[in-house]
DNA sequence: GACAACGTGCGACATTGTCGCACGCTCGGC
DNA sequence: GCCGAGCGTGCGACAATGTCGCACGTTGTC
């Protein structure tokens, strides 16, 4: 039985109990511990938004993360805006465009674009449905999110192309290896020509809220050997870390 | 910041993500956690009622204690229930009156009683409402609330005897010492000629949910020095830990 | 205006949570 | 119906992590 775990729980029924906000000492008293303790939980409570503390009193109240447990995790739109600069910079190095995907009712979602540097040819993709099993973007998504990627499967998985996974086995397979390595490629699977190599967005304590990745010709994004570039799939994956360092950095 | 509440609160936003159960396995790969993990995780949320697994497909989904953040932590019935037979033991044990209490609006009140063994002149205190500043019972519950504390202090000490603590100063440093020794007394603080020794019954995260205690007349609750027996004092407490043990022990 | 009490941060220690492994079991497939 | 894979669960050892004590700077109170 994990003990923090337990004292949060009490922290949390503390903060319930009243209307009123509580001080760091009065529930450090409360429940037996030392003030650095509790400071130490309610710290951590507040960064994952299930406690608030009054910027005036200091006091401590529920957050505003317990009531939102219910709706989405994370707002698409914050999402988006935290990563915006991360995907400038990361389609200005790899020089290939960029999107950032979130599962939106079982299927994967194009919320961010960045057009290739030296490339004007291109569709606007945002808020485009893009196929979760055909993408890197959307098996990553999937790779963390067993009920979506289950739904996907039973509902069918339709060819794109002939190098598009369309057994379910295979699938689970793919995504198995896609959390084994830490990322994602699809080579062909949607278009011919094109590939693309994803790595998924991470908030506290892990919880995949997104994925990030670049999509472009296959001579471009693979090697000889029709495998994604290794410095292209390290910068996907640092890119993607920062966003999630992001994310589990400044308030939620 | 604390490692395993952030991926508690992550593991929760999962199970509030999708209205589907979820599996262990499936939540150790949302996470990238060892399986093992995940389930120490798990059964501490389950634990505090945070989580529920059906017995059936062994999945779990979120706990009904999520939900009841916004009531009275514990229910007063399973409190009293719970409680019965140890109260019944320490009756018999320490040959006095035994009275379990919890803050119900604020103020104390006595929602268990067992008479003294060999006494039946006695009145039935189920239900009573007590002073909580000038009874064992009442001061050890306010020990560990402070916001019924202040309530109380606020609300003005009215004096029952002259031994009765009406100065809010000389209040909370009582307080203070009840949490530093783990049990509070009070002797002819209510009623002339009588003395109590409580302590409290905490839950999981050493969260306080009530207080048992003992009651009668002082010549034998205390010594002659008008300080309670250490021997009635261990005993009280003694229940007091074996109650507290019981109620972070089998279910919720 | 002075004191006390609080919130906060740091560091060292040791407890505690983590991880890898293995056991039974159930579920699904051949 | 049998076999196999995959799951949930439990244990143990390690070391990473949370805990605790202390001290600072500040706020609120008398």
């Amino acid at each position: 039985m994990i003990q923090s775990i337990e004292r949060s729980s009490a922290v949390l029924r503390l903060l319930a109990a009243g209307p009123d906000r509580l001080r760091v000492k009065e529930i450090a008293d409360a429940l037996g511990l030392p003030k650095s303790t509790a400071h130490s939980i309610l710290r951590t409570l507040e960064h994952v938004g299930f406690a608030e503390q009054d910027p005036r009193t200091a006091r401590y109240r529920l957050g505003r993360g317990l009531t939102e447990l219910g709706k989405a995790g994370l707002d698409v739109n914050e999402l988006r805006s935290r990563a915006l600069d991360w995907a400038d910079t990361l389609a200005a190095r790899s020089v290939e465009s960029v999107r950032i995907g979130a599962l939106q009712s079982g299927s994967a979602r194009v919320v961010h674009h960045v057009f290739r540097p030296d490339d004007t040819t291109q569709s606007m993709d945002n808020g485009l449905i893009i196929p979760a099993h055909a993408t890197s973007l959307g098996k990553v998504l999937l790779a963390y999110d067993a009920p979506a990627a289950d739904a996907v499967a039973r509902a069918g998985l339709d060819a794109y192309t002939r190098r598009t996974v369309t057994n379910r086995r295979a699938l689970a397979g793919s995504l198995g290896e896609i959390r084994a390595q830490g990322w994602g490629g699809a080579v062909e699977e949607w278009e011919m020509g094109r590939a693309g190599i994803a790595a998924p967005l991470r908030t506290f304590g892990g919880l995949v809220v997104g994925a990030i990745g670049i999509y472009g010709p296959v001579e471009r994004i693979c090697d000889s050997r029709q495998r994604p570039r290794p410095a292209l799939v390290e910068l996907v994956c640092a890119t993607a870390q920062s966003i999630s360092r992001d994310l589990t950095g400044p308030r939620s």
